[in-house]
DNA sequence: ATCGCACCATGCGCCTTCTGATTATCGAGG
DNA sequence: CCTCGATAATCAGAAGGCGCATGGTGCGAT
């Protein structure tokens, strides 16, 4: 699940990103609405929190742009306590929702999962399972054949990602940002070192590799049978 | 067990929300009734207690909204002296209990405990076990292998909550906003410390410890073979 | 006024992660 | 089939970060 934070106090979008992460949602954000907008124009996140209050553009009229140009991304307001006028009524009855401040996480969280699911988007297994390797989000377990392994948090991270976009080429780029949250070329081997611990542990002494190296694209866990 | 207090008032608010917390169970509060019903909606809860008045959305009709999108969460509705009108008592024969006010919390705790269980929901067990280590949450004794541990308030909530989520990984920000109330990142380590503090007092001079760190994720409580 | 609990700050130690060099592998073209 | 350049894998050392423990401070309760 990709989220968008569109907020300009550093703190709460700090705490946000950083909460939102530990469940293992991917968080990207912006600080004002000129920004805010641009990212979200793309259509690419599954659901948008917005602060109604944003230097340069404020939440409203950044969500009127994306209906505009037919972004149907759901959206969440942010507002302040009690600060929920009419307007707002009027964007709730189009399916999104909002939340006054203060809030707490888990509230916050849960809305965002039934704007999700109530659009569509599959709300995040908790087990991921590729042939007979398993990993459990929640418990933060992974085996194979039964076998259970121990990760470190990269790892897991890394592991997690490549499940969840399983039989898809998953190339260096989309690891970088979703798994490390670099934004730029660390011009280094990060990745590559790191695949090769994690390959040591889930496919070393297993006749069927798991994960696969796409030569000149990137990486790929599936089950290799074919 | 958690509940979902939806009521305009405040005071009464805030006294409610206290005086269940310290029975135990987990009450989130909404301020007017579309709140309200946005967070009943996900079916999250084991009881709901709504006012019959309330601003943007009265009582009923959320109970109408609710039960026509097959939430089924039975309802304790607060209602002004004598306030009491036929449509309440359809209610009441739906299996839903209704109170007026003046009351005493005794009672509401009663009729609360009643409805969970009327609907068989789990109503949320008074004493959890991980190996042999016990926490009762009624009398709120905690002891491992029989040998009674003496516990500080805030450590035995904390301890409360990594039980209740056993064999699940219990983020910070989870910690923060379930056992201290926080809603965003004290820059501190409380968090460490109280985790340091029970630690030594549930694990010291056992073999097997129990409360594991998952580094770069929160920690866990469990059964821990491993 | 005293006690005790919760919180904060500091320093230490270990584990994780990153780096950079080296070796291995791939694939294309001669 | 061999060679060569490019890409990927491995290794081990280093540094940084994270979590832990301890002692001190403040505040509320008795």
């Amino acid at each position: 699940m990709r989220l968008l934070i569109i907020e300009d106090d550093r703190d709460a979008t700090d705490y946000l990103v950083k909460a939102f992460r530990e469940v293992g949602y991917v968080a990207d954000h912006a600080s004002d609405g000129e920004e805010g907008q641009a990212l979200a124009m793309d259509g690419q996140y599954d659901v948008l929190i917005v602060d109604r209050m944003l230097p340069k553009r404020d939440g409203l009229s950044i969500i009127a742009a994306l209906r505009a140009n037919s972004v149907e991304t759901p959206v969440l307001i942010l507002s302040a306590l009690g600060q929920v006028d009419d307007r707002v009524k009027g964007l709730r009855s189009g399916g999104d929702d909002y939340l006054s401040k203060p809030y707490a996480f888990s509230e916050l969280l849960a809305r965002v999962e039934a704007l999700a699911r109530r659009r569509g988007s599959r709300g995040e297994e908790t087990v991921y399972r590729v042939a007979d390797l398993e990993l459990n989000r929640l418990s933060h377990e992974v085996s194979r054949a039964g076998q259970e392994l121990q990760l470190q948090p990269r790892e897991f991270r890394l592991l997690e990602y490549l499940m969840r976009h399983a039989g898809q080429v998953v190339t260096r780029t989309m690891l970088l940002e979703n798994v490390w949250d670099y934004h730029f070329d660390p011009q280094t081997n990060v990745i590559d070192v790191h695949i090769s611990r994690l390959r040591s542990k889930i496919d070393k002494g297993y006749t069927q590799p798991l994960l696969h190296t796409v030569r000149g694209a990137g990486y790929m866990i599936r089950d290799g049978a074919r």
